[in-house]
DNA sequence: TGTAAAAGTGACCACAAGTTCACAAAGGGG
DNA sequence: CCCCTTTGTGAACTTGTGGTCACTTTTACA
């Protein structure tokens, strides 16, 4: 039987991969060095021999999730031209990749990790608002264009922007309903458009 | 050495509300056995004379948080009598139960223990969702006496106003900041009051 | 081709979890 | 006053966790 043998930068790459992967299907609590391994059909030792510990390995999946949320904030930016056309794709995408790719978003609620490694906080906190603040950027940018109401700040705007998508993603990972999860944001959406339009004094 | 016998149906009360205790202080991944009887000053195994499993303490837990949140709206009712008054001191109250009761919402982002106990997702979703149903029918009632537009589905500002907390606890939960959470949280809410007021055609 | 570094293995450790069980102490009803 | 039910105890078992280590296998390079 031979070994397969896996050079050292991609080895790195397969586990933070596969540990999000065991993160979507068993949660936090189900994160452990073992699935890992077997994902990758390997020995759990093996890990340690390109990561020192547990907690590195959640460091290496909160970067590449941050990576994916940007790649998505990005292109649509480029696919679409108006700001609220993008945000609407922004919006649905973001809810398919937290559902999808993410498992439901188990990600930004593993505050379940948090319980072992509470210095992870800030880096989960970064995760979820790198959105928000791209967000409100593109808000202000409306704003100043005439396209959006400037009565009320663009921060705040973008906050309602992430309430849009958190509760009902925290909903579809308690009940399920993918078809329903899709309906759901995209009402809450096409409500907020409206909302958001100027007002005519 | 005297050992201080108490009444079984009183116990396992004192066993929920230590369990929501730690659950509030630990996180869910730090709900123990353990923990619930070394707070109750008894031994581990005492537990089982009052719960089956630990399955069973987690759903007492959520009964318990079940009419805790029921309680909430009742009394912001009763307390204000203009709807939007009304939907305001709840949104402050709630947000404060979550932070200080709750532990920044430990509870209602315990898909943690969704990992051992999947059977109990219907449960929390009820105890999220029991809240947006009740803002639903206030606002539904608020829009047939022209408080608030009529243009948006009472069930879809339910959820916006969901979005209005939620979001600022997580991050309160990862980061911490109690008064900047209650700011934010007023911010918005002002914000919502304002996009909510019926629009003049 | 030879050899040292890199990668993988499997046995093993200490620990904490949920749970069980034989036993001891308290309390209430006859 | 006795006895039986209820409540509490402490030790133990099982399972799964993160992590270590001596050892083997592959790879790359001189």
């Amino acid at each position: 039987m031979t070994r397969e043998y896996v050079d050292g930068a991609k080895r790195r790459d397969q586990i933070a991969r596969a540990a999000l992967s065991v993160l979507t299907r068993d949660g936090g609590a189900g994160l452990t060095i073992r699935r890992v391994a077997a994902k990758l059909g390997v020995a759990p030792s093996a890990i340690y021999r390109h990561f020192p510990d547990k907690g590195a390995i959640v460091d290496a999946v909160l970067t590449l999730v941050g990576e994916m949320i940007q790649d998505n904030v990005d292109r649509a930016l480029e696919e679409e031209d108006h700001p609220l056309d993008a945000l609407g794709l922004l919006l649905m995408r973001h809810t398919h990749f937290l559902v999808s790719d993410l498992g439901a978003g188990h990600i930004f609620l593993t505050t379940e990790i948090l319980a072992h490694y509470p210095d992870k906080n800030q880096r989960i906190a970064t995760n979820v608002e790198q959105l928000a603040e791209r967000v409100s950027g593109i808000l202000l940018r409306a704003a100043k264009q005439g396209i959006v109401r400037s009565d009320i700040p663009a921060h705040v705007l973008a906050r309602m922007y992430v309430g849009l998508f958190q509760p009902p993603v925290l909903h579809y990972q308690l009940l399920g309903g993918l078809t329903h999860l899709v309906g759901v944001v995209e009402e809450n959406w096409s409500a907020f458009r409206t909302m958001v339009q100027p007002q005519i004094k």
